[in-house]
Parts: C-alpha cells; structure tokens; sequence
DNA sequence: GTATCTGCAAAACATTTGCAATTCT
DNA sequence: AGAATTGCAAATGTTTTGCAGATAC
C-alpha cells in the first residue's frame, strides 16, 4: 500500500491523514510484525522527532475504533495491534515470543452454542513453538 | 466439586492445599464467571480477613503453571481466570461484559497453515451481544 | 478563529518483587 | 528447625487523563 493509498484509506474510515496517522499505519502494514504501542513508538521516535507515546496511544485507539486495526490480545501484559482486519487467526511462539498470522476463519465455522447470541468479533489464538524454533532446539 | 474433591485435584497437580488455595479454586468453579484477580479478593477478603492480593497473584501463578486454570485474555486491561481447562470457546458481550463459555474445540479442526508449528494451548474468542442484552435492546 | 490534533506531565491501574512474618511438618 | 506459604509495602510497566500548545481548515 503506497502512502496515497493509505491516505485513501484513513479518509474512506473517517481518520483524518496527519502525519503521525500515516506513519503509524504503514508501520503496522508493512512491518506486520504486530507491534505494541511501544514498539511502535520507539520505532518511529527517529523519523517523526515530536512524536509522544500518547499520540501513539490515541492513534492506535482510534484506527481500532475505526476498525482499520485490531488489537491482539495474546499476551497478558501487552496489546499488540494488526492492520488486517480480515478473520485470521495468530500463533505466538513461546520461545521466540513472535506472533505469525494464519488462515483461519472462525465466522465460516457454525458454532451451534451460540444461538442467541449475535457475534461481531472473531479471535482465534494458539501458542506453541515454531518452526523455526522447533528446528533450532533439534540443533 | 466438594472440598474433598478439590483437595484431591490440588494434590494430583502438585498444589499444596492451604485454605487460601483451596478457596480460590472453589470460588473458580462454583461461580464459573471467569473472574480476574480483583473479584477473587473482594469476594473472598470477608471470610479470609487476612488474604492479600498478593496471595490471589501468587495463587492464580501457581494454578496456570500447575495447569488446573487457564488465564482468558478476553479484554486488554485484565486477565480472567478459568478452572474449566478443555478446549472451549469464550464469548463475552460488548454490553453487559459477561464472558460465557460455548463449546468449540478449536484443536479438532485441522489447521493446515499451522503445519511446522508444534502447538500448545488453543484459545478461541468472540465478543458481541449476548441474548439477554439483545433481547433487553428490544424491549 | 474555531475545532481538531498533539504531546508533556501526572495519574491510574493491574501486576510483580523484595523481604519479613507466619505456618506447617 | 527448615521449608513452604503468606502478606505488606514498594516498585514496575502499560495505559489513561488533564490540559496546554500547535496545527489545520
């Protein structure tokens, strides 16, 4: 996504495009590393010099408010967010601690207990060991 | 589950059972509300005067790592606890902030992106509104 | 020129840690 | 006594809030 997609689409969601908007999302499309706040903001402190953790904080809560973003909830004492919005699941790997996307959609699957309830947010989690870090420990 | 019983379930998990211990698995399964830490204080401080937050931490710890209860990362400002440790789903509602269990045994369905990923521990979430909610919004 | 956005400093809140007191065997 | 458990007080770390200054339209 070039930067006047990005534009384009912070405008379609109702997000004013300031500067701090645009950067923060692109980092979040294009490192999709599911970053926290501080992640976030330690990396861009370099580039946008005024920048505040606060800002990051306010940017974050109104793209999830927007629902250009979704925060990950797979670690207790972290929110790390992801621009894609799309029903996908997300396996965090206990040794590395990094967390990798796979397809995976909850909605298709009919959960017959639900009935009566009216689902609007999908999460789907695994923790594990990657296979990265499977083969390293086979070293 | 009797106090007997939930005495044997300690000790088959290597949890020595004090009063403490004992009363906060009892408060899990009997209230199934998936409480956080928090709650288990306030509601347990009256009967064991002297208990401290600091127990309910240490207790809560030491029942995750025993594997008797799993922590449901459900909201990012607190961390519940659940004594019901197979597979299941939680649904919790945007409105009135209940979490509900339902049946859904994520590690049955074949995940085939996660090939080369060895996992662990399944988690499956969904947030909405629950039938009494949607149904009070009609009325 | 008014509304929005940004960012500093302080506050809030859940959780963790260090350590001393208590309990159990 | 020795080991495990408990609990107070302080620290930690993330996130939120109040408000003032900056920016945009």
């Amino acid at each position: 996504m070039s930067i006047a997609e990005i534009k384009e689409h912070l405008i379609k969601h109702g997000v004013k495009p300031s500067l701090p908007r645009i950067k923060i999302f692109e980092y979040l499309i294009s490192y999709k590393s599911h970053p926290t706040a501080d992640e976030i903001y330690n990396a861009l402190a370099s580039e946008l010099i005024t920048l505040s953790k606060t800002t990051v904080y306010n940017t974050l809560d109104l793209f999830v408010k927007s629902k250009i973003t979704i925060p990950i909830l797979i670690e207790d004492n972290e929110t790390r967010f992801d621009a894609n919005t799309s029903n996908h699941g997300h396996f965090k790997c206990l040794r590395c601690n990094k967390v990798y996307d796979f397809d995976y959609d909850l909605s298709d699957h009919n959960i017959k207990e639900l009935a009566g309830f009216e689902p609007r947010e999908f999460h789907t989690y695994i923790k594990g060991v990657c296979k990265k870090c499977a083969q390293n420990a086979k070293d």
